[in-house]
RNA sequence: GGUUGGGUGACUGAGCGGUCAAAAGUAACGGUCUGUAAAACCGUCGGGCUACGCCCUACGAAGGUUCGAAUCCUUCCCCAACCA
């Protein structure tokens, strides 16, 4: 059974539907991130109104609390937190990059120390998909090794030729405890592509991934970790090029609206981001007329929503004057109004795009959305490199 | 009326002879964040410059001591507590 359809497309971009076991899901589809099970602040019940298609959730998070036995007691992921729809995993590779202080890999796989207690824990490529069975995620992705931005050849093959054998071991040892499930109920899963910038590397990742591994689904992983926008966007271009055309192509960690549309724009159908909860959280919203911070002097004693053209419950009924004193108060409703808000935005981005590439004119809505959302300020360099680590970032 | 303790930048509050345009926190102003170790973090925060330095104006007010005072002395004005 087939369980992704291209639907339409218009150049590179398409639209598409994708069948899980909890539902099919619309592509392109942004997926708000559940990493410890729950969208932070927001609730199921916003998460039914925003129409959420899909989730992201987090092999490594949920593993240590509330640990895959009680996850497993309680009847899975889908159940403890009731949520009724598609469910992605993400494999814990992208804590091998960002907790590189915590973490030692070897061939066989890696080992981690809890960021919670220091406990020791040692992920497998195998391990990793049992656990993802024990979640019952309906997408399952494989643990993958993500260098940092910038990494040299070297380091990036050494990651890339593990990320290759373990992927391998991953693909095997899915089938091997799927292939009696029914097709209606059997996971997905998608292998992930790296290879940092380098397009030597991401073009054997991509081949590699297709014909040897031949996965549900291709994953895109070690980009927006710092690169430049036109280093980004041309590594998902050569990759989507090389990958065969049937298939899903997930865009993991994006989240900037502008990105999206460029990257839908090259072929990519999935994207999970916690851009929109944690910008949220930290006051910046963003709206067809450009991102601001809501806790800024001009919103202060400014009684209109936060996006006159969305239909979020948050913008039909709370003023941005309301919301910046919900901040400036640190009151809690701020970070579930905000996060509502800024998920149904860009779920709101991704039915404009699926429309248009329906109807054939996916540039020209892409260059509405930009200048709209450049009306007042400049666009960003698309060269210019995040110089700063990712604990220590600040501009002046 | 007396005694004692105080009056420091928007606020709270350190400093108690030079290294003080003055700690720290708050507020204010601006920003960062892309498969979440984040309801986190980072700047700026008296004014003016021919700015990694210089010049003004500043620690209740006015005098004074000193090479030098937010810091010591005198007087005055406020504030608080207590005593009449």
């Amino acid at each position: 059974m087939k369980h992704f359809n291209v639907l339409h497309t218009d150049k590179r971009a398409r639209a598409g539907r994708l069948k899980t076991a909890h539902g099919e899901i619309q592509t392109p589809v942004f997926m708000p991130v559940a990493t410890l099970g729950t969208v932070k602040a927001v609730s199921q019940e916003d998460l039914k109104t925003i129409e959420t298609e899909c989730l992201l959730s987090n092999t490594y998070h949920l593993y240590l609390q509330p640990g895959l036995d009680t996850l497993e007691e309680l009847g899975g992921l889908h159940k403890f937190m009731r949520h009724p729809g598609p469910i992605l995993t993400d494999s814990g590779g992208y804590q091998v990059y960002s907790m590189s202080n915590l973490r030692k890999i070897t061939d066989e796989g890696v080992r981690f120390q809890s960021h919670i207690d220091g406990s020791s824990h040692f992920f497998t490529p195998e391990s990793v998909i049992d656990y993802q069975a024990r979640i019952g995620s309906d997408i399952r992705t494989f643990l993958d090794v993500c260098v940092e931005n910038p990494a040299t050849h070297e380091a990036a093959a050494e990651a890339l030729k593990k990320t290759k054998a373990w992927a391998e071991r991953a693909g095997k040892h899915f089938r091997a405890t799927t292939a009696g499930v029914d097709e209606k109920l059997k996971p997905l899963m998608f292998g992930i592509i790296q290879g940092a910038t380098f397009p030597d590397l991401r073009r054997e990742s991509a081949l590699h991934m297709a014909e040897t591994v031949n996965p549900d689904g291709f994953a895109v992983g070690g980009l927006s970790v710092g690169e430049s926008k036109n280093q980004m966007h041309d590594t998902l271009a050569l990759v989507t090029e090389t990958l065969p055309k049937e298939k899903p192509v997930y865009f993991m960690g994006l989240g900037s609206p502008e990105d999206i549309w460029e990257a839908v724009g090259n072929g990519a159908d999935m994207f999970d981001c916690i851009l929109p909860t944690q910008n949220a959280r930290n006051g910046q919203v963003l709206t067809s007329q450009g991102r601001f911070y809501i806790k800024n002097a001009p919103y202060k004693r400014d009684d209109s929503p936060i996006d006159p053209n969305c239909d979020c419950y948050v913008c039909k009924n709370y003023s941005r004057a309301y919301l910046s004193h919900l901040f400036k108060t640190k009151e809690l409703l701020m970070n579930q109004l905000l996060s509502v808000h800024n998920l149904r935005f860009l779920i709101n981005q991704t039915k404009i795009m699926r429309e248009a590439i329906k109807n054939g004119n996916f540039a020209e809505k892409k260059k509405d959305f930009l200048d709209s959302y450049y009306r007042d300020t400049p666009r960003p360099e698309r060269d210019k490199v995040r110089l700063v680590p990712k604990s220590n970032t600040s501009e002046d």
